[in-house]
DNA sequence: GAGTGGTCTAGACCACCTC
DNA sequence: AGGTGGTCTAGACCACTCG
């Protein structure tokens, strides 16, 4: 007779590890507190060190362990909520810099201009807590502010940042029709990575945010967020209060 | 892919693997080929394999490659772009099955109801293009259908996905307040990874959504969508297209 | 059976931090 | 100096898929 074995396959060993660890930091640790070294827990649950690592990554890319070099391995706090909509916002971003330079092929093709159209390019930081929570990029071609007037400062150089506040200025005055927005998961290259205080790679949510005006594409910001400490919402703000602290799993 | 040179330099051999491979992939290599196995990949390179599987999990995380066990690496399609709302998607997502149990703990916190109250959880699949996608649980309160006169089909026992569907009738007679969402990273666990036709440990978005009806909490979807193929898409559909991405060639 | 990716080991050295 | 996590090696065996 037909003997169907499913979990005839044992589990491998760095998951089985995660689903330890999980319930230990759960039951035993506090927010913040140092757990063993790696040395150690390989020792104790007589595993090899990359193993073990393997079950830490898990645990890391959930966000619920944060590792710092030098230091030891800490369990992480709960995810910050970001609100993400261009209401409010105005405070949580910080303006870095700014570039204004013909676009190149991809880009113009991203904002459905022809190539080489001239771009300003605002890059911004959103502080969160005292926290370095996602940089941006906003893409503004120079022929969606047309209409609106330059601001003129003074006769000498602008510094980036300077330039980066007198084209959000002139951004504001544009009616905008609305905001179509995308997220996915990436990782942070080198610059992004710096910006954000952490090792390239390292996982991030991309927010891809179209803004129209006039029915034409305005504007585009790309948007990359700590996937490890940010929870981004959406929607109405403060419509309930309840927060699923943890991922809720059926209860069978 | 030509063999290049990894300059001994600051950032780790892994990194810059990654970035020597996602120049070939995007350049040499269409949607759908295999690329060479990693111990050809390890040895061309002159790495260790685990060095090698390093990068090639770096651009599996981004969506880049898929991995298929006994067959080999191939370059991943495009992201699906995936809408997030509550329009347009009654076709896209499947019913599957429905317990109706009292709450833990956690899950009546997250509703905001007394721990013990009669919940219903509804388990759905979304499929696009032939692929699951996507799982939800959508966790409904009995309180929340007090209103909605029961559906009675018969005095036989439903099925599951009976159970679902009658559920779900009852809910969308509700009248809506309004929705509030959240998105974060997660990694699925044994069963939803099993749904998903991925292993554990795979990467998620998982996508809270609070349904306000009457002022309060009416019900809660815990939506896990496939990070490795999804985009997901919010607000105004169809604003312009958006995908910069890379030329896009098909394998025969 | 041959080839693929998945897991695991037991080391080694490095970069970073604190004392 | 001593401890931590980060990187890297050179193997080994397993699970899966295919011809």
């Amino acid at each position: 007779m037909g003997t169907a074995q499913l979990a005839a396959v044992p589990e491998p060993k760095y998951w089985h590890l995660r689903t330890v660890l999980l319930r230990a930091i759960d039951s035993e640790f506090a927010t913040g507190q140092v757990i063993p070294n790696e040395r150690e827990l390989s020792a104790r649950f007589g595993v090899a060190r990359a193993t073990l690592r393997q079950a830490l990554d898990q645990l890391e890319l959930e966000g619920r362990l944060v590792r710092r070099r030098g230091i030891g391995t800490l369990v992480a706090a709960p995810r910050v909520g970001v609100p993400v909509s261009r209401r409010e916002e105005g405070e949580a971003w910080q303006p870095v810099d700014c570039v204004t330079a013909p676009a190149a092929d991809k880009l113009a093709g991203a904002l459905g201009v022809p190539a080489g159209e001239l771009v300003h390019t605002v890059r911004r930081v959103r502080v969160e807590q005292g926290q370095t929570v996602a940089t941006e990029s906003l893409h503004v071609p120079d022929r969606s502010l047309e209409q609106v007037p330059e601001i003129r400062l003074s006769g000498a150089a602008l510094t980036g940042e300077e330039q980066a506040r007198a084209v959000l200025r002139r951004l504001e005055r544009l009616t905008m029709d609305g905001e179509s927005r995308a997220v996915e998961l990436g990782v942070a290259e080198a610059e992004e990575a710096a910006l954000l205080q952490r090792p390239p790679g390292t996982p991030v949510l991309v927010v891809t945010t179209q803004f129209a005006a006039g029915g034409r594409l305005a504007a585009l910001a790309v948007s990359t967020y700590r996937a490890d400490t940010c929870r981004l919402t959406f929607g109405e703000t403060g419509l309930v209060e309840v927060r699923p602290a943890a991922p809720v799993r059926t209860a069978s």
